[in-house]
DNA sequence: CCAGACGTTGTT
DNA sequence: GTCTGG
DNA sequence: CCAGACGTTGTT
DNA sequence: GTCTGG
């Protein structure tokens, strides 16, 4: 799945990547989580037979899909991902399949692997040709009953990928550059003719760097979050090694006593 | 027809 | 346990 | 995704 | 808005 993400590329790489002129200015993010701004990235407005204008556009929009029917969002849970193999029938990610598939450009993205104990051992995952990855996602536009709109999107998920099976059965879709047009392109493009865009990436894409638990915390955002770390054991802690004495008095049967 | 759901992940 | 906030 | 809250009345 | 369940 893809809960946290992390986007570091200079905005200028982030354009080129993309394929959009310019960019705004914005500071390297480490630790992005649901209900914050990302970079989506969609099919410009339709032009006339050659246009200058540009095809591609870039917007900020709330990490949590808000389809536009909703009347209050507090009814439904935060929509940060949408499974790929059933979005184009749910009614929450349909239209948005059909109109607003969108990019979103990430450095790379983290993931917890369970562990015995509820422990949980964090992972960055970076593209191993290093740069920037496209993940694939959908974007909906909510209007308040106030009036003012919300851009909201989500990111689409599919089966890990065998060599991060061990970390999680589930990563977000990625969108390699030569599929980006069919991709954005919902002109022409129906959602079953990208179907098969949206599958694992290719084995050894990531690279797979183990953290520490200083990403859980939202508010840390700098840099040392992505350091490597050695791992936690993957058995659960020794036990016993030296038994505890036994705490309670032996005529104690340590239940409390309602009455 | 109307009412009510509409989701993901993980875990059991 | 479940919801909200980031 | 994880972390952290989860409440009322009344008074300042 | 659109689909499912009754």
């Amino acid at each position: 799945m893809c809960g946290r993400i992390a986007v570091i590329a200079s905005p200028e790489e982030t354009a080129a990547f993309v394929g959009i002129g310019e960019l705004e200015s914005f500071p390297p993010r480490y630790n992005v989580a649901p209900t914050q701004p990302i970079l989506v990235v969609m099919a410009g407005p339709q032009r006339p037979p050659g246009s200058n204008l540009p095809d591609r556009m870039a917007m900020l929009a709330r990490w949590g899909l808000i389809p536009a029917w909703t009347k209050n969002p507090a009814d439904m849970p935060l929509l940060f991902n949408a499974r790929s193999e059933s979005a184009i029938e749910k009614a929450s990610f349909k239209t948005a399949m059909r109109h607003r598939r969108a990019l979103i450009p990430v450095s790379g993205f983290y993931e917890w692997k369970k562990l015995p104990g509820n422990r949980r051992q964090p992972y960055w995952l970076r593209p191993r040709k290093g740069g920037l990855v496209a993940l694939a996602g959908l974007m909906e536009t909510w209007s308040e009953p106030g009036g003012s709109e919300i851009d909201t999107a989500a990111i689409l998920t599919t089966g890990a990928s065998a060599d991060i099976l061990h970390i999680h059965d589930r990563m977000p879709v990625v969108i390699q550059p030569e599929d980006f047009a069919r991709w954005l392109d919902c002109r022409t493009q129906e959602p079953r003719d990208v179907a098969e865009l949206m599958r694992p990436a290719q084995p050894d894409f990531f690279e797979q760097i183990p953290v520490s638990e200083m990403v859980n915390k939202v508010a840390n955002v700098g840099p040392e979050i992505q350091d490597r770390v050695e791992p936690l054991p993957e058995a659960a802690p020794e036990r016993a090694a030296k038994p505890k004495v036994e705490k309670r008095k032996s005529s104690d049967d340590g239940q409390m006593k309602l009455f």
